[in-house]
DNA sequence: CTTGACCTTCCAGTCACTGTAACCCTTATA
DNA sequence: TATAAGGGTTACAGTGACTGGAAGGTCAAG
């Protein structure tokens, strides 16, 4: 199967499927006509990738979780450990984040919003007001 | 001042200083010896670089509201109008990352972590049970 | 006079693609 | 049979916001 019908499969764009040739991660076959040519198993793998892409995992996350897809002897722990860590990033982010969003929140709150250049927000940034 | 000084001051490293010259965000004078000169408006600047992107506002953000910052007939409501855009897509990515957490926390509960290969984490991933 | 700490420029690398150009192949239609 | 549309191919540059490293110039202290 060529690699615009591999796109609609899976999820991706034309353009991501031969990013992921380049970098070893999914690499079909050849037609004669110098064509990729993507089995089933092909297929299967770039939805996984899609998928894990999508839950946040970095492509080097995705390679391992691939090369742990593709080996009947995995075990689960090796699996749920990556899953884990991801979890403890993304709860990171997320505290980040929140902070962000309060001390934004705080700014806008105090912003009047209108003609006059009096503005918190530009004091905060600039540090005139220590903290 | 020179650029080490300046580093100290708004805490941001050499490297950031001299890409925010290169991007004409901060062009200090030059001394006969091609050093940087820094003045005391100029760490200003930086200083509200550093803060504007802890806050997390893109460099083109950063540079809309560091003129607005030396614009003394600036509206507050400008400043405003960025900030809210910025909360908005705080919350946008707070949302996001929050869905990817849940999705997250369900596979790993659901995962036994043991040697066996069995595992809900793969399954997902990989597309087994539809969803 | 040398050492070390600072400064300079320029180029490459990061991450995960995306855009563009220039070209080749296949299939359907006039 | 000519051609046009819609695939496919490669290679290179750009994104954002830096960071690292090499190769070299400058300055102050001992």
């Amino acid at each position: 199967m060529n690699i615009g019908q591999a796109a609609k499969l899976s999820d991706l764009s034309v353009k991501t499927i031969r990013y992921y040739e380049d970098i070893e991660l999914v690499r079909p076959d050849r037609l004669e006509n110098g064509y990729r040519d993507y089995s089933d198993a092909d297929i299967h793998c770039l939805i996984f990738l899609q998928r894990s892409r999508g839950l946040g995992f970095t492509i080097d996350e995705c390679r391992l979780l691939l090369s742990l897809y593709e080996d009947d002897h995995r075990s689960s722990r090796d699996v749920k450990a990556i899953a884990n860590d991801k979890l403890v990033e993304i709860d990171r982010k997320i505290d980040e984040l929140q902070s962000l969003k309060n001390t934004l929140n705080t700014l806008v709150n105090n912003c009047h919003g209108d003609d006059k250049p009096d503005c918190p927000i530009i004091d905060k940034l600039s540090g005139q007001h220590a903290q």
